[in-house]
DNA sequence: ATACAGACAGAACAAATGTTCTAAAATTAT
DNA sequence: ATAATTTTAGAACATTTGTTCTGTCTGTAT
């Protein structure tokens, strides 16, 4: 009956994602995606509403992919310390890499103007989860006599998000790998002892 | 010789912080600053050149009276482990009052647009100062026989920025104070032991 | 082949932005 | 008081922004 789509809205997203993670939601501008896209604008704002659903579908695209690649750490059996590990050490690699240019969720977490309170509700839930899973591994680590039961998981857990977060913030600076990894050395050893 | 300036630096200044500070460099606008300063448009751009050199004045602005905050959590005698929990206990307090904004200077390391790179190395400048810092009071902590001599000085700094970093983050989850404490405590723990 | 729903290209629009200009007002040294 | 100098108020400017409109093209169902 009609004419078909010359866009896949799944690269549309893809490079809409990138940009957004960039420069973040208000330096990026439709006409940026446009020229990045090659997308009309028209049919943009057709399949997306406008510049936030653009940015929700963006944010959704992003953090479906990395929950995904953070959950497969976090749930690989035999639940345990090296999940946490493992998880810890993937988001080291990915603040060190070459070009890294920030994690979209902790950035848009920070650029607190392109928050309306469901995308931030949305984060707030994506980070309860690795909380929630971690506390998964904690509690499997205390049966498997990795740890002692007297461990506060729900502590631990926090700690472990929150060290993530201040990778994925200074990671920015250039610290180096190796340094990375000596802190998550010391970090795994206070958890066992 | 010439007429008197109607308005007070300072005062224009600790306004466009606060500014910067809520909403970014890139949301808030001239126009935006001119309405909360009373400050003349024209007077802004005499006194600072741009926008750009506006918030680089707010930028220090923020940070020499946080530095000032903070180094005195780090420096005060006699150096020793109580320096770096201090600082940190204060880092918490700050991201769990009401009406948490995030912190300057994080969000600025995050809002890539706004960092050229003299900012940028402001920005890494400060933050090593903090490593330096905290590596002064580990240091101080092994002669008085608070922690093993044994003990990496500098990848405990780091972790202790990046405690802070993570901090003022995820501050803005709404994370309560209690958890934050009991994540200091174990982190402090993990220290010593 | 024809009709038509829908996608395309890009012009058009209003609002907002950063910046500069102009003319009036104010202050101080003489 | 006068002249010199600087601040002020706000108009003016060129861009850029997000968004919408218009008319043309395309592909499918009949």
């Amino acid at each position: 009956m009609a004419r078909k789509k010359e866009y896949d809205k799944e690269e549309v997203l893809d490079q809409a994602t990138i940009l957004f993670w960039e420069k973040g939601f208000k330096a990026t501008s439709i006409g940026d995606i446009v020229k990045a896209t090659g997308l009309n604008k028209y049919s943009m704002y057709e399949e997306f509403k406008n510049k936030e659903g653009l940015f929700k579908a963006a944010l959704s695209n992003y953090t479906d992919k990395l929950q995904k690649e953070n959950i497969a750490h976090l749930t690989k059996e035999p639940l345990g310390l090296k999940n946490i590990e493992n998880f810890l050490l993937n988001r080291v690699n990915y603040a060190t890499c070459d070009d890294f240019k920030g994690c979209l969720v902790v950035n848009s977490l920070v650029e607190k103007e392109s928050l309306n309170s469901d995308i931030f509700s949305n984060i707030q839930l994506l980070l309860n989860g690795y909380e929630e899973q971690v506390i998964e591994c904690l509690e499997s680590a205390k049966k498997n006599k990795e740890i002692a039961e007297s461990k506060d998981s729900k502590t631990i857990a926090k700690l472990v998000v929150n060290f993530s977060s201040g990778v994925l913030v200074n990671g920015k600076l250039g610290q180096k790998r190796e340094e990375y990894i000596a802190m998550l050395d010391f970090f795994m050893d206070s958890i066992k002892n």
